[in-house]
DNA sequence: TCTAGCATTAAACAATCGTTTTAAACGCCG
DNA sequence: CGGCGTTTAAAACGATTGTTTAATGCTAGA
């Protein structure tokens, strides 16, 4: 067993986040990952096989803490309250602190985990399909469940509607403040994100618990039935 | 003089921008974007020199329309209510009204225009900073000012955060609303556009209207300079 | 101490990348 | 007709892509 933390294989995951951060992964190649993890090229298919393993590796790192902190907000918050609905603020507070949480903690994640969950938007189509479908879904759907009980106003669809309205709000600022911080040279400190997360906070409590848009006519949405991508 | 609709520039401009939209850019190549519009290879660098003035081509064919007439909306917003503050309804009316009206035309952009901004997010750090700071910047400033009037109890810097937020919310859902259609193979009516955007305008009123945010400390964030890019 | 097995290395693989070149046709307008 | 901008064709360019191979280094267990 190696160091656990400094290991090749971990300093190989370090290194393609970050980059996958900037520049996609169509954009960044196994060459520029192993330079900067200064290790061998053929180090990334000793430890991953493939490409494509490497990228499932990086975001499954990430995004499985996050997942987790996020289902056990909620099991507290649903064991807390009962049949009672929660409310819409400590629901909203169980979706965001996790990103707070592991956004600041720089061995779980640190800044460039927000600006490598926007990316993802970009890579979905080739990676993300398959292998979050299960677990992600079935989370994100739970906090919509969760958020239709506390706003009994709005229909399924527009419950639905909004989550996905509040995860882009959340996805697109956060990854672009990270990366005019990494152009300006300085790293994201605790209290700019907490700073970011507190402006985001009401204006999502606000448009979450807004007055139901007016019908364009009597036909409904079809159902939700895809859960949105995490953020 | 071509048929400026059917021409070999227009397809290879109309093939690029949907490789684009699905894949990004630095996951699209030449060869994939002349077999999809049927022409010969040589003809990109032909009509646009490389591939960067191809994807510059590409952005600017829609972006542009797309400020001119949030320009020309928030021009007559302004020439209509003079010195008095515009209402936030109409301002944000009119950032959201010419989202509609492009996606919606076929000619001029059509529902790959939603998902190609999705993809800005991602290829920016490669390509955006330089052609569309200028204009961009401008546009989105303009807005931030208007909101700021129309929200007097909040700093410039919340109501710049809370644009970013608006923005984010506007790009992420409906990209992906498109990349749905995209798997089911219907395509975006005038209908369901119609709708997302009627979704979206009472979350986003809401939002921009909320409380402002509990300060943290007493440090003022820093100037707001930077303006986001749009969606 | 020997050795089995994991880890790392340098080198090369075929394929694809963006771009350029040279050539020959095409269509339009004066 | 002649000329010019456009398009196609085919080929090749050097560079870079992801991946594989074969050889070596290392270390833990018998």
């Amino acid at each position: 067993m190696k160091d656990l933390l400094d290991s090749t294989r971990e300093r190989i995951l370090s290194a393609a986040e970050s980059l996958f951060a900037a520049d996609g992964v169509a954009g960044t190649s196994m060459r520029a990952i192993t330079a900067l993890a200064r290790v061998n090229l053929a180090a990334v298919n000793y430890h991953f096989g493939t490409k494509d393993g490497l990228v499932e590796a990086v975001y499954r790192r990430r995004l499985e803490p996050l997942n987790k902190l996020r289902r056990a907000n909620l099991d507290e918050l649903e064991a807390r309250y009962g049949d009672r609905p929660i409310p819409l603020e400590d629901t909203v507070d169980a979706f965001l602190r996790p990103v707070l949480a592991l956004a600041t903690d720089p061995v779980q994640g640190g800044p460039a985990l927000l600006r490598l969950i926007g990316q993802s938007h970009a890579d979905a189509s080739r990676y993300f399909e398959q292998f979050f479908a299960g677990e992600y879904r079935a989370v994100v759907e739970r906090y919509q469940r969760a958020l239709a009980r506390a706003l009994p106003e709005l229909d399924d669809a527009e419950v639905w509607w909004r989550l996905n309205f509040a995860i882009g709000a959340l996805s697109y600022p956060v990854a672009e403040r990270h990366l005019l911080e990494v152009v300006s040279g300085q790293s994201a400190t605790r209290e700019d994100l907490d700073r970011i997360l507190e402006y985001l906070r009401p204006f999502l409590i606000a448009g979450l618990r807004a007055a139901p848009a007016a019908p364009l006519n009597s036909a409904a949405p079809p159902a939700p039935t895809t859960a949105p991508r995490t953020g």
